[in-house]
DNA sequence: GTCTATAGGGGGATAGAC
DNA sequence: GTCTATCCCCCTATAGAC
């Protein structure tokens, strides 16, 4: 047990550092403008390790992918499925954990939308990802609320695409967004930081209005 | 002046022809996974004519991005810069024309937020969007409305980004969406049809939220 | 203007020494 | 496991015939 993970002890084997350099540049370029050699360089190591490890760039690629929607997924996922938070609840954790994490990772949206429109080898379908959304404690919060005359529009997706464009949106539409208003990053992301309160409050007002 | 722009009998001169198999391929697959020898094929011509018209993939690239950036925020500008309208008929508008648009051309969203975001080439800056939208129409009636108490966020980048965020993310999102809500592309194409509606009514009760 | 043929270079992948 | 050197294909761009 402590032989065989035994690479682990200051985290940073060379697997996992070519790994956390393919993310790097994958996530900054997307595949096709990644080259091997960059992922190498960010890495430190020759370009010759990164296929003794993972055989060709597409393999590698996969990986990353596929962790990146996970831990993106994983999250929504979650809040969604919590019992025994409200709707109201969700709507704020929702807001408040992705612009926390896409403010520490701002090119995931982006490549991650990008590379799925590319058609990753038919990643999403690996993913059960409409079971765990269609079937979550959210949905049936939306449709009591619905019934209870709460909430007008009756459909969820709506729902979910208004919250997930509120967002998610300013990070994808950031460097038209910062031409527009004239904004250094700093600035941006305390504005972002002012939607964390913001975005709960408008989703509220949108459920009554008619 | 019968003879200079002969060419344009039935509008497919080779040039444009080109053109226009460029901006199909260009704007499905990007600029780094597109390949010369795409574009001839789609265009019906060979991969020499392309160079001998436009010199090289970069600068072909340049005016697609170019033809397709100004394009897209011509229509905003042109919305945003009407003194006639009123605030609500300049949300119902955008939101009516971006879906239209965006319905016939699925590509150009995702496309130009990547392209940006990889910068291509600083052409933002060649672009005088902040002056044409900070001083617009729009933003002197969102002031006013902020002045009367109409308005309760007094910041019109965040009205920007919601109205945006609102109308172009599905799109953007849209393999996501479709996975998680088991939609195919006309479901998914009347959903965006009621947004038309709902997105003013929506960004009208997110004005008065506090 | 339009084609065929090819030069030239970049990038993914591997052989083989250490 | 890690490196250097190299193979080889693919893609952009151009030369040159028609």
């Amino acid at each position: 047990m402590a032989k065989s993970k035994e690479a682990k002890k200051l985290d940073t084997s060379t697997e996992e550092k070519i790994k956390n350099a393919a993310r790097t540049v994958f996530h900054k370029k997307g595949y096709a403008a990644t080259r091997t050699r960059d992922i190498a360089e960010e890495a430190g190591i020759n370009l010759a390790l990164l296929n003794y490890y993972f055989r060709s760039k597409e393999k590698l690629f996969e990986i990353i992918m596929f962790e990146t929607l996970f831990g993106f997924m994983q999250n929504l996922v979650m809040v969604m499925n919590d019992e025994k938070s409200t709707l109201e609840k969700k709507v704020e954790l929702t807001a408040s954990n992705y612009i926390d994490l896409i403010i520490k990772e701002p090119n995931i949206p982006i490549f991650m939308l990008n590379e799925i429109r590319n058609n990753s080898g038919g990643l999403l379908e690996k993913l059960p990802i409409k079971q765990l959304v269609m079937n979550s404690a959210f949905i049936n919060q939306h449709q009591k609320a619905v019934a209870d005359g709460k909430i007008t529009e009756p459909n969820p997706l709506h729902f979910l695409m208004n919250l997930l464009g509120l967002v998610i949106f300013p990070f994808i539409g950031k460097p038209l967004l910062q031409g527009i208003g004239g904004l250094n990053d700093t600035q941006f992301n305390k504005l972002m930081q002012e939607r964390k309160k913001l975005i709960p409050v408008w989703i509220k007002a949108m459920m009554k209005a008619k």
